[in-house]
DNA sequence: TTCTGAAAATTGTGATCACAGTTTGCGGTG
DNA sequence: CACCGCAAACTGTGATCACAATTTTCAGAA
C-alpha cells in the first residue's frame, strides 16, 4: 500500500456532525446499553475499527468520555476500561442525581407551556409502551427523553450539564436492573404527577414527583447491584 | 517543558507525567490564575507555541477541559474560547458548589485525625499569610488547597470530582473578586470554625462551617460580578 | 506437565502532514 | 473616504507514522 493510495476519502462535514462526535455518542450508547460491559479493557484502536473509523477520532471521544468519568484509565499502564459498578460510586450517583435533578424540574415548571405538556405525555406513554413490550433500549430512550424534555427548560446550562453526566455514568448501572430483576421490576414510575405539577407550574410539585422517582428507582439499582455481589 | 524543535526527541514518560498531562495543568491553571481572560479566543496552534509543544497534547487537554467546561467550543465555526462570566453561571455553579462541598466536608468528618488537622492549620496560616502580603495566586492556591484536603478525606471519589470540576468553572470568577474589591475583600474565612468542627468528628459541624464559607464568598463574587457588568 | 524467557503483537502518546472551512488583511474600485 | 472582493493566513479535524512500554504468545528446558 503506497502512502498516495491511501484513500480515505474525506468529507464535507460543514454541517454534519464531526466524526469524533458521532464516534462519541456510539461509545456513549454502547456503554449505557451495557454492549460494553464494565470493567473490562478497551482500547483505541479496537474501538476504531469496531466503528470503522481511524484511531484519531476515536481518540478525541475517549478524552472526552474519560473526563466524564464514563470511561477510567488506568494510571499504571495507561489503558482504557470501563467503570465497574460498584455500591460505592452507585450510592454517590444516586445522591447527587437526588440534588440536580428535582432541582431542575423545579427551576422547569414556571416555563412549562402546553406544548410541552403534551410532549410529555407522549414521551411517557412511549416509556409505558417499552415496559409493556419489554424493550429494553426503548425504555432507557424514552425515559431519558422525558426527563431531560423537562430538565431542558429549566433554562439552567450548568446545571443541565451536570444531569447529563451523571446519567451517562448511572446507565451502566440502569441495565443491571434489567438484566436481574427483569423489566417488569420498572412497571411504576412518577412521570404522571410530575407532567400534573408541572402543568400547573407547582414546582414544589414537580421537585417532589421526580426526587421520588429517582429514588425508587435508585432503591431498586441499589438492590440488584448488591445482589450481584 | 523544552521547545518544540523539527528534532523531536522522546520521552521516557514510564513514571513522569505525560504531556499532555502537563498541558492540561498549564492551561487549567493559566485559566483560573485569569492568565486567559474570559471571552476571549485561544486555539490549538497558539496554545501549543506558547507552552512549547506541539497541537497534538494541546488537542488532548482541549478536549478534556472542554468536557469539564473549563473551555468553551463555539459549536458554528468550531473555534475555542473562555467562558465568559455570566450572573447564570455564577448562580448555578454557587448552588452547586453549596451543596457538594459540605455534603463533602460532612462525609470526611468521621475520618479525621490529628496529623490532617495539622496539616489543615498550616494551610490555613498559608492562606492568611498570603491575604496580608495580597498574593493573590498563593491565595488561590492555598484556600484549594485547604478545601481539598479536607474534601479527600470524604473517602467520595465521585462527589470529589465534582467539586473538583465546579472550582475549575469558578476559577474565573473568584480572579475578578481580588480585580474589583482587592485582597481586602476576602480577609475574612471560616476555616477555623471548620476545622474545629472537623476535629471533633462534628460532621454536621463542618458542614455548616463549610456552607457559611462558600456563602460569603460566593456573596463577594455576585456583587462583583454585577458591579462589573 | 510446568516453568521460563525471549520474540511478537498490542497499547497509548506525540509529531507531522493534508484538507476544508473561516477569518483577516489589503488592495483596488466607486 | 467608504466599500467590495479576493488572496493569504489561520482554524479544527482526520490520517498516518514512529516509538516506548506493556501484555500476550509460544517454543524450549526442566
Amino acid at each position: 500500500m503506497s502512502p498516495a493510495s491511501t484513500g480515505s476519502q474525506r468529507r464535507p462535514l460543514a454541517d454534519s456532525l464531526a466524526v469524533h462526535d458521532q464516534v462519541y455518542e456510539a461509545i456513549r450508547q454502547a456503554l449505557i446499553n451495557g454492549r460494553i460491559a464494565p470493567g473490562v479493557g478497551v482500547s483505541l484502536r479496537s474501538l476504531a475499527a469496531e466503528l470503522g473509523v481511524s484511531p484519531m477520532p476515536v481518540r478525541d471521544a475517549v478524552r472526552r468520555l474519560v473526563a466524564e468519568r464514563a470511561l477510567a484509565i488506568n494510571p499504571a499502564n495507561k489503558r482504557l476500561s470501563v467503570p465497574s459498578l460498584t455500591a460505592a460510586r452507585l450510592e454517590q450517583l444516586s445522591q447527587a442525581r437526588l440534588w440536580v435533578e428535582p432541582e431542575l424540574a423545579a427551576r422547569a415548571a414556571p416555563h412549562v407551556d402546553a406544548a410541552l405538556v403534551k410532549r410529555l405525555r407522549d414521551l411517557d406513554a412511549a416509556v409505558d409502551d417499552a415496559l409493556k413490550l419489554g424493550d429494553v433500549d426503548a425504555y432507557m430512550t424514552a425515559n431519558h427523553d422525558v426527563h431531560f424534555a423537562i430538565y431542558e427548560r429549566a433554562d439552567a446550562e450548568v446545571l443541565l450539564a451536570m444531569a447529563g453526566g451523571l446519567w451517562l455514568q448511572i446507565g451502566p448501572f440502569m441495565r443491571v436492573v434489567f438484566g436481574r430483576v427483569g423489566a417488569d421490576g420498572l412497571v411504576a414510575d412518577r412521570h404522571v404527577e410530575a407532567v400534573e405539577a408541572l402543568k400547573v407550574h407547582d414546582a414544589e410539585g414537580a421537585r417532589r414527583a421526580i426526587a421520588a422517582d429517582l429514588s425508587e428507582g435508585m432503591d431498586k439499582m441499589r438492590a440488584a447491584v448488591e445482589a450481584g455481589r
